[in-house]
DNA sequence: GCAAATTATTTGTCAAGCTAAAATATAGCT
DNA sequence: AGCTATATTTTAGCTTGACAAATAATTTGC
């Protein structure tokens, strides 16, 4: 029984980036670590420059590698991130493979359960972050990008606070999208503000009481999410 | 005041894929559309045709592009999938940035409310797919692969119907991780197939009962999630 | 009319050299 | 000695020009 293997890496540089992308998976180079250089690749791997160059650069849009120029450059392994997912979906989005709506009701399910988490996990480091965080949000508005940073620090510490990494991404992702809707629509920035926006969820959630955070995020998502989803139509016909 | 612009894209190549990228998004190019031939491009955009592949080379693995050699090849505006979610998200899981008891965590919320909005949603097409799905389940198991398929299959169709892409593509990523690990541990199957397995479920939501929907599927995922974890550690001792 | 061979078009790959960036070493000056 | 400018070294980025390979359309031969 032969072992049909090709099939899909019809070309060289598909198979340069698989062994490369394997081996890092493998732990052969860790974050951190130096690839060969381009000239040393192509030699051990027996293929031109060119191959490996394309290799490195779908290996470098994917996450797993960046690329320095100069003495001290080459292709450096980097610890993967989440950055790659939050490409993905703002990209998803860009191109309406995403809407406002369905993503309002992931939100719904998400955020109340990462505020749930938050609630088990408080720690006084975390509460002390709270703290400042809404009281920069009761600090008059300097603009609007500056406006959007702020209210979105609640959710960026709850998400860090639940322990899960995928909520974490998933709710920074939602995060970055929302502010490029914001931005783009430039809404009155009252309507963005109402006073004390994010007490009730700060509050349940340093109480530790789990249901009462997730009741109050969801709450506070439910109206936030009637504001986001009147801006939509005018996003959607901005088109810049 | 000047425009203050360039700073990141030092790099020829990648300003060509963000003139690309934009220009896609913009709706210059729809899917199926074919890009001009690189030729043309590197003399449109007055670079060479190697800053041309590179940039058409990411734009590929992020999902914007398939090429194809010949002589009605070329570069093809793809339609954006969830596939690069798909992937990012498996990366991440294979370089330890997720982990199963995380995955779990996620599941738990999801995979119920998604049971919810298909029991909200459902069709006599969609009844007629799950009863299908269900007698498969029944058969006499072939193979382990077989086997993981059959099994994915309600989740599957749930996904699809609970009208959320960004639920669907998330639910598509666990069950593609969960089929990784299970067919990399190789565990007994009769472990695996408890008789009915998701028959409560699938009649939770024909019945159209979301609350129901919901807490059948809840049942099932935290049983199967004690399955899976008890592989986690034989999954991250393989190593192949 | 059909099959085989040819041609055209396009990406894939190669090779060799030059440019640009970035760190380090060296030289020259005060 | 200490600083600054210059040169060197190492690396990726880019260019050019050529050929290989894949694929479809066209022509040729029968």
């Amino acid at each position: 029984m032969p072992s049909f293997k090709p099939i899909r890496p019809a070309r060289i540089s598909e198979e340069v980036t698989e062994q490369i992308k394997r081996s890092i998976l493998l732990g052969d180079f860790k974050a951190g670590d130096r690839l060969p250089p381009e000239r040393s690749l192509a030699e051990e791997f027996q293929v031109s420059r060119v191959a490996i160059r394309d290799a490195l650069r779908s290996l470098e849009t994917s996450g797993f590698l960046t690329i320095r120029q100069g003495a001290t450059g080459g292709a450096f392994v980097t610890e993967l991130t989440f950055e790659s997912l939050n490409n993905a979906f703002l990209d998803l989005f860009l191109s309406d493979k995403i809407s406002l709506p369905e993503l309002q009701q992931v939100r719904l399910v998400i955020e109340p359960e990462v505020a749930a988490l938050a609630a088990e996990r408080v720690t006084e480091a975390h509460a002390q972050r709270l703290k400042e965080a809404l009281a920069v949000e009761e600090e008059p508005i300097r603009s609007l990008a500056q406006d959007i940073e702020v209210k979105g620090a609640v959710h960026y510490i709850l998400a860090q606070m639940c322990g899960n990494r995928f909520f974490e991404a998933v709710v920074r992702s939602m995060l970055r999208l929302t502010s490029q809707v914001v931005a783009a629509v430039q809404p009155d920035p009252r309507t963005m503000h109402p006073e004390g926006l994010h007490v009730p969820v700060v509050q349940a959630v340093l109480s530790g009481d789990r249901r009462a955070a997730a009741r109050e995020m969801k709450k506070h998502a439910e109206e936030f999410g009637r504001t986001l989803l009147k801006m939509e139509k005018a996003f959607r016909n901005r088109r810049r």
